[in-house]
DNA sequence: ATTATCTATAGATCTATAGATAATGC
DNA sequence: ATTATCTATAGATCTATAGATAATGC
């Protein structure tokens, strides 16, 4: 009973996969600098050292799950958006717009599993905290797909100002990642009414909030 | 010319406090791992023991952190909507209550100078992170004049449900937390037209966003 | 006499690397 | 022959404390 021979590449895949999904879920929950290459390494059941051979440093570990799930994350909303800019026509609406949004975004969450669930997570926090603070996460790519929306609001939206539209997806983009940050604290707050981990109540009560934000 | 004899409260409590403000300003900028007890006392030009002496760990500094400026936020939300439910009668609306919320907390970030920032900027990232995960931060001591806001809101919008008020909360509570935590992402994002710092333009738009989004 | 502050250091990390070993490549 | 993985460890932290010193209290 030889051990299974797995090619160079299935070798090298596989480690870089569970040292990836290791770090996302042990960064997502604790930052950055709460976690050790050692923590990462015992959980993705390789030796610390690995992670070195391939990410380099541990900021580089951070920006290599970063950029592991950006293009799905960004495609899903694109695609979404096209869409429904397709389906609607001339008859477009912010209103309709920003359900699309929306509603792509929880999909991410709803769809993709527990690395999904960890990596917006981690997104969430990145993007509550001051560029260049958490190393390897200086820029993030999601900036291209936003314009895009933000766009369609303002074809949608004629009568709204630039600044209208950019501290409009200021407050949605807070509520967004708040909800990616699943802390639990509208659970306690609300007496067990609401949990932090329903995102098809929370897509429909975004929804329900913000499709008058910019009337 | 003896050195200025300054009695031992004086000592005590100018010590603390300059603990207090450096352990702030760095958490906030930095969080709470990020940042050594040698970083803090050399911000606050004192030995790093010293906050052993006063706070015992580091953990309980951060608690110390969180607590000292608890109260005041706390009254200026709660004197804040005591008047407008006094003024409002029996015509109190939902945006009226959400106006005032979002104004008075505001206000604390426009009139506290610079520790308020670095206080409502540590508060946000506290906001977003899991229960427990940062020590001594188990739970926020805001949660009682919250509770005043969305019974508020409960009378004031009669045919909301529990869980939409609550929901309601969540998203608001999520662009205020983005919005303490002045990351720059909304300047960069809108070309300048939008200035993070800018609370005044925040706290319009907020209200302008949010305001009817119980109807 | 008591309290505030500093000195010195223990003991436990943590990131990263050099070099050895084990697997696959061909 | 080349690539993946592990062993061993350097060197730099970091938190916390015991004990000494300097100030105030009275």
């Amino acid at each position: 009973m030889g051990r299974p021979r797995r090619t160079n590449q299935e070798r090298r895949e596989g480690s870089q996969e569970r040292i990836l999904d290791a770090a996302e879920a042990l960064f997502a929950r604790s930052g950055f600098n709460a976690v050790s290459t050692k923590d990462i390494g015992q959980a993705a059941e390789v030796d610390p050292s690995l992670l070195h051979y391939y990410f380099a440093t541990k900021a580089g570990l951070y920006a290599a799950v970063i950029a592991r799930r950006a293009e799905h994350v960004n495609v899903t909303r694109l695609t979404a958006l096209q869409a429904h800019v397709a389906e609607a026509g001339d008859g477009l609406t912010a209103a309709g717009v920003i359900r699309t949004y929306v509603q792509a975004t929880f999909d991410l969450a709803r769809t993709g599993g527990e690395g999904y669930l960890n990596y917006l997570t981690l997104i969430a926090q990145v993007n509550s905290t001051p560029a260049g603070v958490i190393p390897g996460s200086e820029t993030l790519p999601f900036d291209d797909v936003v314009q895009v929306f933000i766009g369609l609001l303002r074809r949608a939206s004629p009568g709204s100002s630039d600044a209208d539209l950019y501290w409009f997806y200021h407050m949605l983009s807070g509520a967004i990642s708040l909800s990616w940050a699943r802390t639990g604290r509208i659970d306690k707050l609300s007496g067990g009414q609401c949990r932090s981990t329903d995102f098809d109540a929370i897509a429909e009560h975004m929804v329900a909030v913000f499709s008058h934000g910019l009337d």
